[in-house]
DNA sequence: AGCGCTCTTTTGAGTGACTCAAAAGATCAC
DNA sequence: GTGATCTTTTGAGTCACTCAAAAGAGCGCT
């Protein structure tokens, strides 16, 4: 049922590639992460109790934190978002969009080469390294639902 | 020595238009803000306290939650930081850039009417209301400090 | 100017994400 | 298999922020 899109054989590969051991519990966060992008902690250790119901808040706190400084995951800060969110596409530098009614979030990949984000107007002398954008709209279904809702009053 | 755009007598009668009472917190934590754009509730409190040392962090918290919701302030949230920040330019649509090195905020304009940040390429059927945009990168005197420091070795 | 209703601030406790540290446990090179 | 080393666990602690009730201040009204 999974879209995984990294076998786990491919996740032991890499994490070997970055002097990392394998254990279960990285193996059932990328995999969770795989499927289930721009996770928190909690949802991660939510997610992948049933398979692993030993392993604890702490440790997915230090899977991700370690597995984001290799550059197995990376690391998405959402505004009006509490906790940190993780996803397993990496180095693309692609953006996000959410919904601000129901905080459904997805991915949008950033046209590189012309990446007009990545000139803002001034710098104030900055060399800039990257963009972190984050696009708030609404979701088709929430305008709907909204739509629906005047409709009605 | 400060550099307020707004006298506290503007500052008093836009609380007053917005159906806040105007109290020495407030102002105080305005005329801060305005003066030191992109602090926190911490630095408010503690760059507040040698004229006002009752006001609690308690109260300093509700002033910004409650100036933001009136649009008096802006909260702006910075990916790697853990606190909210909080700014009096308001309804312009500005981005910042952050130096990853000593953490320096400053203002990025957003051009009006071009606004390439506001048309990603593919939205997943949402409705784009916004875009928030941080630009990271490495400020003139920490590159410079970079630079010194690789020749010394 | 003074009264009093209402909004603010204060005080104190509590939540939730995340960190630090030491001991128990698992991984992998040999 | 065995042992050194890395991971996970367990437990305590920090920090930003929230919730709630009581004390206090602002301002409309007379």
């Amino acid at each position: 049922m999974s879209t995984l899109t990294q076998p786990r054989a491919a996740w032991r590969d890499r994490l070997r590639a970055a002097g990392l051991r394998v254990t279960a519990g990285r193996l059932a966060a990328l995999d969770y992460l795989d499927d289930h992008p721009h996770s928190t902690a909690a949802e991660v250790l939510e997610g992948v109790a049933p398979a692993l119901p030993s392993l604890s808040a702490q440790s997915v706190h230090n899977i991700v934190h370690d597995l984001t400084a290799v550059g197995l995951l990376r690391r998405v800060d959402l505004p009006d978002s509490d906790a940190a969110r993780y996803e397993t596409r990496t180095h693309d530098n692609h953006h996000h969009v959410q919904c601000v009614v129901c905080g459904r979030i997805e991915d949008v990949d950033c046209v590189v080469g012309h990446a007009p984000c990545l000139t803002p107007s001034q710098t104030h002398g900055m060399r800039i390294l990257e963009a972190a954008v984050t696009f708030r709209g609404i979701c088709p279904e929430c305008e709907a639902r909204t739509r629906d809702a005047a409709q009605e009053g």
